[in-house]
DNA sequence: CTAGTTGCAAATCATTTGCACTTGC
DNA sequence: GCAAGTGCAAATGATTTGCAACTAG
């Protein structure tokens, strides 16, 4: 199944695509830096080059199979593209990201966008806060 | 007036320092890069190193004088800061950014996070997508 | 076979920092 | 005068790219 996504996107089927891939399936509902998924594959005895994942992340990125994220804080985040859109709220202390949706907000960022003459290419709606256990 | 913004904020009153909050108001409703910021300085024959810029705009934002954007692409791009909190829509191809406020949304977000367990320190909205004479 | 991929090292880009010098108060 | 602020150049961290070796179809 895997194979044929990237057949799909135009993208030979090798090990490194795959074992990516594979980093995303194990940690569901993560948000992954190249450098995590990185450490991920050299802990997991596969030797995929850094540049490599930086490459295959972009492609991913393009192929619509994965999203990237800027939060604040250097580095880009990525995840497996879910079916529904959804938004997110970080922590700002622990750096923890949770995700929601919200249709109404949704809506009314369509009716702003066509207000405004604009065709929807992508949107993120990002909340920093702290989150329960670090208010403690 | 800005001088007193700057008393205010613990900073010294310095000719780089005005002359960066000139710039911004120079500029209204722009969000401009700290690259940005120093060409226009250049081209006023100012001379204020980057990393003073960089510097300036990092108290400025702590200060809570000018905000800090990160859009897609990338360096980071910063605006006074307005009386009320508004979002952003911006153009992907020509990378024009446009400013809106929703009620609704806001309201809707506060409630999410206070579902979710969290107090909201900030939030970003921004949508991309493609203006109208781009769509020409 | 051969175009697409990879790994490595070097390059780039945005931003930060160390340090000797300067300037506001 | 002295702490705070500045300029420059060098350091950093994230990401990209050149290129020769490799591999999927």
């Amino acid at each position: 199944m895997n194979n044929a996504d990237l057949r799909k996107a135009g993208l030979k089927v090798t090990l490194p695509r795959l074992k990516v891939l594979e980093i995303f399936e194990k940690n569901p509902s993560q948000h992954l830096s190249a450098e995590d998924i990185y450490k991920a594959l050299l802990g997991a005895h596969s030797d995929v080059g850094l540049a490599t994942v930086y490459r295959v992340l972009t492609q991913f990125e393009a192929a619509g199979l994965i999203s990237r994220h800027n939060f604040i804080g250097g580095q880009s985040v990525y995840e497996l593209c879910a079916e529904e859109h959804h938004d997110h709220i970080i922590c700002v202390k622990c750096n923890a990201v949770e995700e929601f949706t919200d249709a109404m907000i949704e809506k009314r960022q369509e009716e702003v966008a066509k207000t405004m003459g604009y065709e929807i290419v992508d949107h993120a709606l990002n909340i920093y806060g702290i989150c329960q256990t670090c208010r403690k």
